[in-house]
DNA sequence: CCATCCCCCATTGCATACAATGAGCCACCG
DNA sequence: CGGTGGCTCATTGTATGCAATGGGGGATGG
């Protein structure tokens, strides 16, 4: 049952299996609130139950997928989208956010003007993208991370990585829900961004801070917004049957 | 081979085995360094390599293990202690200590008075724990969680609850070989947990906050000073053939 | 026509089986 | 006596097998 490609590549195969998942739930392919099973999973993905337990496991931990049934069994199904989720991760992620942007106002000179003129070519990207229509929910996503991730990673060693790894996406899963709502709007985003850019070409290490944590205060009341008031609060998963069905 | 014991936990067996290679290693039952191979943890727990398997996974992905040889075959072995480690690790459970301790801080009055009490008996016990000869490194970095999970969790949700359930035993570790050394000394540390306590007590957020962030960069210098300067750099590991020799 | 109960099977949890790989070791050669 | 090549086995990566469980649908009775 090995795909035909003789070396896919040199990540292990759970480690494949984890991040297509994930991509798949943060991209909405695989909705809110869908059953998942491992050999459906398996045999869409022509790999065996082992790997695919393996990616489950991890997704549980990082809240990608919760358990549903009651009983000892656990079923699973993705996660859904709650405002008590944004509250909190975004406080999260502001916190360790805010210290890296920190961190990164005070590297050298020349490479802070280089990380502050790379963030400014993404968030005009990024202005750019959010005025096309339809919108373009995956690529608005992608470049929201693109900005965060370009100042986080800066600094980050191998402890912010992983967490900052498996955070992030979780916010981006929101951030994609919300590209796909019509009332959207970038504008107040794309200028917070700016604020957080200029603080840290000049070095001002506090001031990032502070852009950094009125950027994710601001982003929980805009985000909250769009999340359904009862979100996806069916007192039960139904599909026994069905449940996947996008591509990879 | 399932254990005598008829229905161990309500927990699964990858999540049970997580833990019990996890307090093995926090409380250098299983020193840094030394390899871990799968089958021998199967045999030792009598369980297959199934579960021991998934716990790997986990404790690779929080650092609890590193990936050894060079080759595209990952071996295994127990995270050596550094002072990068100390550092980073220090800052961002700095970070989210000192949101968690901020948000406590503005309970309503009756809650934050019993969590400090709390605290305030953690503490003390701490201080004759120190004082014991020969010390008991076990105890030390239990108190030490303790203290610390007293506030933190008391606030938390889902998200903050797991990252720092993977992060703090990882900070225990390097609590525990700081036991472990004759010129430890614990007084300042009470000291400062002292700080926190009346700031939680008296609703002062801001206080709290400090309090806790000046509490652990000042444990930086202290952990730090205790790492072997060159810890384990053995350029390679050596035991092929023996690795784990403890008990659970 | 609707409620109840029971059986079947979908699905999970864990164990085992099998294939691949690369590290050490030994024999052989210079 | 030291280097080198190949063999072997320890160990990992992946697949498959098997038992347990409990949910749902259909048969049965009201």
């Amino acid at each position: 049952m090995t795909l035909p490609i003789p070396d896919s590549a040199r990540t292990t195969l759970p480690e494949r299996t984890y991040e297509r998942l994930r991509n798949l739930i943060v991209r909405g392919r695989i909705p809110s609130g869908a059953r998942v099973i491992e050999a459906e999973v398996a045999l869409r993905f022509g790999v065996s139950r082992t790997p695919v337990r393996e990616a489950f496991s991890r997704l549980i931990h990082d809240h990608y997928l919760v358990p549903v049934t009651s009983g000892k069994r656990t079923e699973l199904a993705v996660a859904p989208f709650t405002a008590e989720d944004v509250r909190e991760l975004w406080e999260i992620i502001g916190s360790l956010e805010s210290y890296a942007a920190s961190m990164t106002a005070i590297l050298p000179e020349t490479r802070r003007i280089k990380v502050a003129d790379e963030l400014r070519r993404i968030n005009l990207e990024l202005r750019a993208t959010a005025a096309e229509q339809p919108r373009n929910a995956d690529k608005l996503s992608e470049l929201q991370t693109g900005f965060h991730q370009g100042f986080v990673l800066e600094t980050a060693g191998p402890h912010m990585r992983s967490i900052y790894s498996a955070l992030r996406p979780q916010v981006q899963r929101y951030e994609w829900i919300y590209g796909t709502h019509a009332q959207a709007d970038y504008a107040p985003s794309i200028a917070e961004h700016m604020t957080i850019i200029a603080a840290i070409r000049e070095g001002n290490a506090e001031g990032a801070r502070n852009a950094v944590i009125r950027h994710w205060h601001e982003a929980i009341s805009r985000t909250s917004k769009v999340i359904r008031p009862a979100p996806f609060a069916s007192p039960r998963i139904k599909p026994r049957r069905k449940s996947l069905k996008g591509k990879t």
